[in-house]
Order: structure tokens, then C-alpha cells, then sequence
DNA sequence: TGTCTAATATGGAATGATTCCGAATAAGAT
DNA sequence: ATCTTATTCGGAATCATTCCATATTAGACA
């Protein structure tokens, strides 16, 4: 997770400002992120700072260190997401039990056994995705400079 | 994606019915199982077969293949799920543009530049995770022995 | 220090995929 | 043909997240 200086930086920057909500925020996220902790949590935690805060304004500020690209939302259904601090490339072990996330910093191999004998952990399941643009839809590529992502075929 | 004597032997086996729903759920599978077709998906065009069908049978039907590792369960927040009727190894390349899942086969390399070179998919974020257990939910593995998922400490 | 304006916070309503429920139906064993 | 029990149904419930209109305020500038 980034130092809560460089965050702040970087958020001012791009012109946002530093509110009492969006620190107290951040303060979470710095001491708590390798918890990977969810909106709840973060409300949670930020408001015992004593600051006044919403958990509305919790999901709007977790998008928009999304879009600074400080953070990344990993995504479940049915379990609330959870906030990744570490932009490095590495795998994410998820405890089916605890619901607990481990950073497993080892690009190079992704060999299961290998992982198991580092680490306990008994691999069950995975998931392995690259999200981006396939070539049909890097052809015409007007829409892609304006940032926006269209779903243009929902299926 | 199995073929469709090996599911309904799976099932069988299994002592579960075979009722019209569910096999016209199935041929869609069978048929579209490469477009990773979300349940509304499998919905509309199940019902095309004449089959009466209900948006909760579908759902119903998709828990139990899963259960019956006979498909996966892609899941997202925000967009419907997907299903997934390739159960070997492999990444899923998913489009943010036009929401297309695409398996690419190669578990050797992930090395972002090669699969962009064969494909034409231009990665911008990745998503690794391993499910399992970690080494402390393993320890005292009575639970583990019913096969039940808990989640003891929902953070 | 005071003013101003755009960014931000708020909370309640809306969304939408999925699950749950109790009652009705029907697969398939005998 | 009968019977048991899995399955289906559809409508209500759930729940994380988003949306919205309004109120507040950070921070630039005078």
C-alpha cells in the first residue's frame, strides 16, 4: 500500500481535495490494508476516528482511489468487495473459510503445488483473468481515447 | 465444455431427475457454453426449445452444476454471472468494450506481452487469485470434513 | 479574514442480480 | 398405477452498490 503522504499527493494533484471523511478513510486503508478490507469495514473503522461520515461517501471514495489508481476493487458477488493496496503483480490466496486475503508475491511461478508447499495454503479453485480491449474492439478505436468503457453486446 | 451424454450420466449418477428444464438449460450450454452465457441468457434462449421455465429454475439449475463440477461460476459485481463449461486450466480474457469472455489455453505463460501477440487482447488489469483454505483454517479441519464453506470472520 | 464555487458528503430511495419461500408439479423407482 | 421426493414456480426478500437532490465545505483568491 502506497504512504499515506504519496496518496494525499497524488489525490491533490489531480485537484481533489482533502476532506476530514476522505482522510479518515485513507488512514484505514494505510494501516489496514493488508486486510483488504470491505466498505463496511472501512465505515467502520474510519468512524472511530470520530469523523462524521456516510457509508455512501465510503463507496464514492473507494471509486475514486479506483480512478487514481491507488487502489483496486476486487470484485466478488454474493461477498461485499474488498480493497487491494498492492498494485504489484501477484495472486491473491482467498481463504474459503475465513474469507481472509493473502498477497502471494510470486509472479514467476504459479505452480499450485509450489504455492501450497510455501505457504499452507491448499489451493481448491482459481481464477486466473486478464481484463482489456480484444482485438475486434481495438479496432475502431474512437471510443477508446475518450476513457469511457462501453458494454456494447450485454449478451 | 462436456458433452451433453457425459452431463446427463454425471447427473444420473448423481439420483438427480432429468426434467425438461433442466435439459434445455443444458443444450444451451452445450450449444453456447463458449459464449460464457449469464443465467438471463440461458433463460431466453432455453425457452426458445417451447420449454416452460422460470428465471429461478435456471438459477437453481446453475447452482447444482456447479455442484456438480460440471461448470464454474465466473462471478462480478455489477454485471451478471457468467458460466464457465471449460474446467481445465487456463485465463479467461475478458473484454471491458463488448463484455466477451475468451479462454486462452496457455497456463505455461502468462507473460502479458505474448498473449497480446497471439491474440490481438490488449491487457489493462489482471485479476490472479488461487481459492482455498489457508494454513490456520486447516488446522483444525473438522469443519472440513463436512464440506462446508464458513466464513467465520467476515472482516 | 471573508467570499465564492465547485467538489464532496449525506441519507434515503432505487437498482438489479440472486436467493428464499411455500405451494404445486412431476420424474422415475417400485 | 402409485408414491416419494426432487424439482419447478413466481413472487417476495435480500443485500451490496448506485443514484439523486440537497446541504455542506475545502481551498482558491481577493
Amino acid at each position: 500500500m502506497m504512504a499515506k503522504e504519496s496518496i494525499i499527493q497524488k489525490l491533490k494533484k489531480r485537484g481533489l481535495r482533502i476532506t476530514p471523511q476522505r482522510l479518515s478513510i485513507i488512514n484505514v486503508l494505510v494501516k489496514k490494508g493488508h486486510l483488504h478490507p470491505g466498505a463496511r469495514f472501512i465505515y467502520r473503522e474510519a468512524k472511530k476516528e470520530g469523523t462524521r461520515l456516510s457509508l455512501s461517501s465510503v463507496y464514492e471514495n473507494i471509486k475514486e482511489l479506483c480512478r487514481c489508481g491507488i487502489i483496486k476493487s476486487l470484485e466478488f458477488d454474493g461477498r461485499e468487495n474488498r480493497c487491494e493496496g498492492n498494485l504489484e503483480e501477484h495472486v491473491n490466496l482467498i481463504c474459503e473459510h475465513c474469507g481472509k486475503i493473502i498477497d502471494y508475491e510470486v509472479p514467476v511461478s504459479l505452480d499450485q503445488r509450489e504455492v501450497a508447499k510455501r505457504t499452507g495454503f491448499m489451493i481448491t479453485n482459481n481464477r486466473l483473468e486478464y481484463y482489456g480491449y480484444c482485438a475486434e474492439c481495438t479496432k475502431g478505436k474512437g471510443w477508446l481515447l475518450s476513457g469511457r468503457k462501453l458494454h456494447s453486446t450485454p449478451l
